[in-house]
DNA sequence: CGCTAAATCCTGTATGACAGGTTAGTAGCG
DNA sequence: CGCTACTAACCTGTCATACAGGATTTAGCG
């Protein structure tokens, strides 16, 4: 078995036994070999979360009971954690235990953007991927809107209509109606993923969306903005969808394109 | 400023200068404030990786030399690489270093699973959004199949043909078919969440995916991969897209329904 | 010049310690 | 008796050192 080491373990407990069995019976949320001490660890704190039905805010052990129980050392522990803070699944502070923390979309584009840092992909594929997500959201949005969500976004469009001469509140108001619009489909998936898009726009155009929102076409803008809602509000997929192709198409794809021609990696 | 703390530093070699200088200056791949050590680490290595324009197979420096170049200890480097490891950027290996990875789905998966894993999100939501994602999927793919793509997934959909009555080969052969369409479209983004949806349906439905390509209507489930394949090699978007919605909602829905109705967390 | 074996490098893990933030319990005050 | 302020216990962040054992490189031998 591979977990020979823990050689000079001063303890011998016989936590061990719990332990080992642990990294047999071990399967992640979904399925897992655990090659070292710290696999392990998550392993556990996995079925630990599972188990307890944990829930955003709940606390995990403190690591030097995590340390105690599975008869690994701290510092193990704390590889561990770092781990699922990477994943997003638990917060990390001083003084505190780790948290459990509802799902935001920045690991995902920690994720993402990797790729992009290693030359795997680059802006225009973030781009494209966007535009089909996005466009498959609003008619799904489309089909599902409750009223509090038409009120809401038609609330959001009518300040974009007051806002066409202030290009940082306008562009902060873009990024709203996408989010609203993701929360209206009823699918917590598309808030995740619209919110990662967002931080990765943000990181790697910021310029670029202000330049954007102080385009002197702006009127067209909000006028499509202003169709997607309309469209949403009707409850008309179809119609929702090409709306939100044509602002993709019209303003985005358009706008971003010469930023994008430079290809510079970071 | 925050990091008061390397209160019992015992080597004032001037290395301070340089960390802190990173500290401020340290924009991750994208915008980041670093709090604790680790957070500087990874900063660090980030820009690393940015500067030398590190690909897939490169190694980082060992973590003894990180640790002294940027004057923390080797535990904080750690952790540090850790957290780098779960976000998909590199992987460790005992005795050698860590080097930069080609990005998979895993990652992505996890996320996602942890929003599974703490009642965020359920299995309906990632079929549905893998449903639009597909769909959009097979439209690009259509758009832009190359030759070779063509006759790939001819291949492929040629070999299902004969492979009606093993089960488990025919799985096998969807997830090929799945992932051949999304290189098709020459977007990594989607190989890579095609990719993560995979390893999140393994681990959710195992036995589920084995009794679906067991299903005896097994050849109506043919028939549709072979249009799909039919619309992508006649270049015809619409029709592919039509034709993966049609598998999807005969298909998965039809058959996965009856495993998601019990709402079972884990 | 090629192959094997030893030296070196590097990761995985353990121990123990201490600074400083958090939390909860307790004691004192109104 | 209830509330507030203080203290004690708990917990995380970080450091230094040490050693087992896999990986790699080097050197020596055939």
């Amino acid at each position: 078995m591979r977990l020979s080491w823990r050689q000079h373990d001063h303890r011998g407990t016989g936590l061990e036994t719990k332990a080992d069995e642990a990294v047999d019976g071990g399967a992640r949320t979904g399925g897992a070999r655990a090659n070292g001490l710290v696999d392990h660890v998550i392993d556990y704190i996995y079925r630990h979360v599972a188990d307890e039905r944990l829930r955003p805010g709940a606390r995990l052990p403190s690591e030097t009971k995590l340390s105690l129980t599975l008869g690994v050392s701290r510092p193990v522990v704390r590889e561990a954690m770092r781990t699922l803070a990477a994943t997003g699944l638990v917060e990390m502070a001083v003084g505190k235990r780790a948290t459990i923390v509802p799902v935001d979309g920045e690991m995902l584009s920690r994720v993402i953007g990797n790729a992009l840092l290693t030359g795997q992909a680059d802006t225009r594929n973030i781009l494209e991927m966007r535009r089909g997500i996005e466009i498959t959201m609003v008619a799904l949005a489309a089909e599902r809107r409750s009223d509090e969500d038409a009120a809401d976004l038609q609330g959001i469009v009518r300040e974009m209509a007051t806002k066409l001469g202030n290009a940082k509140r306008y562009a902060e108001l873009d990024l709203q109606l996408h989010a609203r619009l993701a929360r209206a489909t009823g699918n917590p998936l598309y808030t995740l993923l619209i919110d990662a898009f967002r931080q990765l726009i943000a990181a790697s155009m910021q310029e670029g969306i202000e330049r954007w929102a102080a385009t002197p076409e702006l009127k067209r803008v909000q006028d499509l903005h202003e169709n997607i809602v309309a469209a949403v509000v009707a409850r008309d997929p179809g119609a929702a969808a090409g709306a939100m192709a044509q602002h993709f198409d019209d303003a985005l794809i358009k706008i971003l394109a010469p930023i994008v021609a430079g290809d510079p990696v970071s």
